[in-house]
DNA sequence: GCCTGAACGGAATCTCGTGTCAGTTTCGGA
DNA sequence: TCCGAAACTGACACGAGATTCCGTTCAGGC
């Protein structure tokens, strides 16, 4: 998992686990009381150090925010590629079987812990127009991966022919998106949601 | 659809046309450069009045959201509850019409003017708590409206018996919103994400 | 134990936007 | 035309925070 050339020494050891702390520091914060409400004082504070000594490790405030998000973004985007792949299935069951997994991967980032769709929802959309830009950029990474497991159905023939790829990927995303924001309120209702989900996927919603 | 007593006086005519000027404004500030990054001297600048004029019609910054939003979420509310009722149909071909309706008028307020959902998906929420606690009121409204049309269906019996009416409606309303934040960066696909979002209600996504 | 450079802390600085207020202008009525 | 009330204006007071900076502390090497 760890990565490129080694730093060794053992200062140097304390000194990224320091930043990584602050990174966590920061994200408590945002989540709880909002960007625009944290003060860098709050963070520290919250570490028990100075805040001069932030600015030994991060630029600036807004700085912070995107490694912030930078890890939640590879938290998501690993679930969503972990151990499944498009070309995986091949029935329609086990395709089935297949986002129900999917599903439960990301009921569990987002449900288990609320100030993950918080913080990447509810407070970096407003924070300015970059970052607003990252998050609709991984809606569209989200909605190429979904499109990319429908084209597969597909093309093996056990997903209806004249499915638009694009646009259903999108609704299934908006389905997923709408079940992280209600597990906001109602972090119970994550599995039946889920499943609903995924009837209404696979049997719409007319009587039979 | 106006309401109460009259207030008659020119002047006065005047001052309530200024106030809705300065909501507007307002709206296409907060919209544009996001809440935090506008000043009250911003949208008084951009009336030609002196940000002190502002305190005359709004307590305060925070104050004058309210409105704004108050204004879209009526906006929404009304096309959600305009001519349609649950009990205006009984089949499902006429629910299926009703739904294309409501959802061109969604369309209509979300796709034509991107600075709507801009606002209010991604904007208000991180205002601050209360702000986020009125969008999922929203949420939660738009949810228990769809629910009902839902369960209209389930008793009449062209909707499936066995159907999770909260959870499928909290769905439902997902693949709207993600029409909706979807309409920021492809304005176009509405129409084509709208048909999808239906297909996907009433055919599911397998094959036949 | 002493020296040196890096890390730290938090007072001081600087910027900026909110909200106030006293002087000025506008306007309707007499 | 003149008067008084109401509306408007923008300079200013004020506070909140972000960022800087320098005196102090700490850790490791000699």
């Amino acid at each position: 998992m760890t990565s490129s050339a080694e730093p060794v020494s053992r200062a140097e050891r304390k000194k990224q686990e320091l930043r990584r702390e602050i990174i966590d520091a920061a994200f408590d914060c945002f989540a709880e009381r909002g960007y625009h409400a944290t003060g860098i004082a709050d963070v520290a504070t919250r570490l028990g150090i100075g805040h001069g000594t932030f600015y030994r490790y991060f630029q600036n405030k807004r700085d912070i925010v995107d490694h912030v998000v930078d890890e939640l973004v590879a938290r998501i985007t690993g679930a969503l590629t972990a151990e499944n792949a498009p070309d995986a299935v091949s029935t329609l069951a086990e395709y089935r079987e297949q986002s129900a997994r999917i599903g439960e991967a990301l009921g569990r980032i987002f449900g288990e812990d609320p100030r993950v769709p918080r913080l990447l929802l509810f407070e970096a959309p407003g924070i300015d127009r970059a970052m607003a830009e990252r998050i609709l950029d991984l809606f569209d990474l989200a909605a190429a991966l979904t499109a990319a497991y429908l084209s597969h159905g597909v093309e093996l023939g056990y997903l209806r022919a004249d499915l638009d790829v694009d646009n259903t990927a999108r609704a299934i995303n908006g389905m997923i998106l709408g079940t992280a924001i209600s597990s906001l309120r109602t972090p119970e209702s994550q599995a039946a949601q889920s499943e609903a989900l995924r009837r209404l996927m696979y049997d719409g919603i007319a009587a039979t």
